[in-house]
DNA sequence: TATGTTTTTGGGAGCGCTCTCGGGAGCGCT
DNA sequence: AGCGCTCCCGAGAGCGCTCCCAAAAACATA
């Protein structure tokens, strides 16, 4: 037997409407009905199809979750698993089922606006890693299904999102090695086509800059978020003789401190360092990373509620929001050995 | 204006039930009439409601991944996040939506089924990381939606299933450290109340054994797949002095590396190192780990692709797929300084 | 008891699709 | 020309819910 709301009102000896309103929570029923047709419910195990509801309610309960193709190479970095969890607790929280699009492909991203956004499989998104001119977001800003980006977007202004302050993290870890003496401080970088990568760079030099530095170009360095890209940069950046670097990901630090000792240089004896993510990896590592912690399982959830808002239409118009960092000092940066800060390193 | 079939039926000349043959390309339908509909289709960018679509149908073009909630810790593991990759490839794919369920508690895991499955909201599920006496295997099993299992259940005659060989793999790492001419042998293990725990536990003392070895229960530890495990593990081991040990994943190998780099163990000279699973860590340690390799990724297609099966009714009945492994040879088991596999060890 | 007011309930009308069915058009054959 | 056949296409009837509105019931007041 198929249970419908219909069926069900029957066996309770009301209409389909006030099972309806029953299974919705609103409170025009009287206790005595509304515990009765609670009472079949439970019995029959009956549940309101979700394609019916859908339809005439207009809502899903689907939200999505976008990670680009671009972001394929990149998975084996703990931040996205750690965004996901986010999210999806934010999501089960909220009883929303999340959707997951993960493209390997242009092509594949290019379908997603057609094939889910505009048939209405999910009610919103949340955008991550997009970059610089994303065609998406061009897409989702053009339609009308609420969206919020993980990072700052372009056009910040019309768009809501929740970002990290990457900015100021990182000049709080470029003052911290100025601050311990170091003076030849190197930089491996994320990819400046993301406002992350951007942001990072921009916060170390001017960290760099409150202290009287100014950076030499030789000490610059660009990865693409794998422990690889670390690796390879660092390899090059020894030729420069750092006395110090600042890595822009916890995993392209790893990367990075595997080129070190493979050349028997010592961390933090000879070099310094400090990351940026406080991942798991971070305090796996041998010497244990100091590194610039963000929030990113609170930056999913964060992400979710205010998606939820705009859906349920609780808030409206863009809204933005910073979530903070902490610089978690640990072995790598030498703080620990050099007793106070500011004490000369050499 | 809201586009509905009617609506494009009506721009193309025709009706309604034309406009939805061309939309699910059936062939009844003179190509001038199919082309002027698309061309309509076309410029008015018109998706059919997916809710409508699922509703008529009895379809939603959606599965369900589903993760439980001990993984939690465990998602430090890139073996989810590549099992998700290639569910999501294989979606993307079949043009089906990924439903990623993700549980931090028991509550949560509990609410799935009622939730997700009995409401429809997915035409099947994947589920992974099942442990012994499982309940929602159970359910699933008296319910009637379709679903695959990612590696072995207890029940495994009357369910669909994609596992790998675990048991051979972690055969041939025993047979391989034997070989090698190691003689005091270690183990760490995985959770037994895992299928994949218990079936790679059975293949290394059957390698031993086959070698003639017979297993001390000193030389046997068990982690919970977290790197911190594998850490502790190998350093109570260490009181045992084994001269090789096998780790069951890649994850606690590295964390069972670093408590021998602490110790000031030197891997392979002192000590012999083979682990389990050939993910991405395992090449990035110093030494690289010479591993089993297992197709993560693949299996997730391959469960996909099982599942749609499934779904579509174009395969029936349970079926059981066993993925291959395959040693993977590097520095840490001493193979390559040794010469001729064989050659005594000490 | 009659009247007005509020609360509770039932039924109708969709939501936008799919699917079945039957009628008309087009074709080949006798 | 008449017949049967296939091929296309349109209309009707839902799928199982929500939402609105009007009727019924319950309660309050005089």
């Amino acid at each position: 037997m198929k249970l419908t709301l219909e069926e069900i009102g029957r066996m309770a000896g009301v209409s389909r409407s006030t099972v309806s309103r029953v299974l919705n929570n609103e409170k025009s029923v009287r206790p005595e009905v509304r515990e009765r047709v609670q009472a079949v419910v439970k019995e029959t195990g009956y549940r309101p199809n979700a394609a019916a509801r859908s339809l005439a309610s207009n809502r899903t309960g689907v939200i999505g979750l976008v990670i680009p193709h671009r972001v394929h190479t990149l998975f084996d970095d703990p931040y996205f698993p750690l965004l996901i969890q986010g999210v999806s607790q934010a999501c089960n929280l909220a009883e929303t089922t999340l959707a997951l699009f993960l493209f390997q492909t242009e092509a594949e991203e290019e379908e997603l606006y057609p094939r889910v956004v505009a048939s209405g499989t999910v009610d919103g998104v949340v955008v991550t890693a997009t970059r610089t001119g994303d065609p998406l977001l061009a897409r989702l800003a053009s339609g009308d299904v609420p969206y919020v980006v993980v990072g700052r977007p372009d056009d910040p202004e019309n768009v809501t999102y929740v970002d990290v302050d990457n900015r100021a993290g990182a000049q709080s870890a470029a003052l911290h090695l100025c601050n311990l003496g170091y003076e030849r401080i190197g930089f491996i970088g994320a990819p400046t086509n993301t406002t992350a990568g951007l942001d990072r760079r921009t916060g170390f030099l001017e960290g760099l800059a409150m202290c009287g530095a100014v950076q030499d170009e030789q000490l610059m360095r660009e990865g693409d978020y794998t422990e690889e890209s670390g690796y390879r940069a660092m390899r090059s950046l020894l030729a420069a003789q750092p006395d110090a670097v600042f890595v822009a990901t916890d995993t392209m630090a790893v990367g990075a401190l595997r080129a070190l000792v493979e050349s028997e240089i010592s961390v933090p004896a000879d070099v310094g360092l400090v990351s940026f993510d406080g991942l798991p990896p971070s305090e796996r590592s041998l010497p244990k990373l100091s590194t610039v912690r963000q929030p990113v399982s609170a930056t999913g959830v964060r992400a979710v509620e205010l998606l939820l808002g705009l859906v349920n239409g609780d808030i409206t118009g863009p809204l933005h929001e910073v979530m903070p960092t902490e610089l978690v000092i640990r072995e790598s940066c030498g703080a620990a050995r050099m007793g106070a800060p500011g004490a000369p390193h050499h």
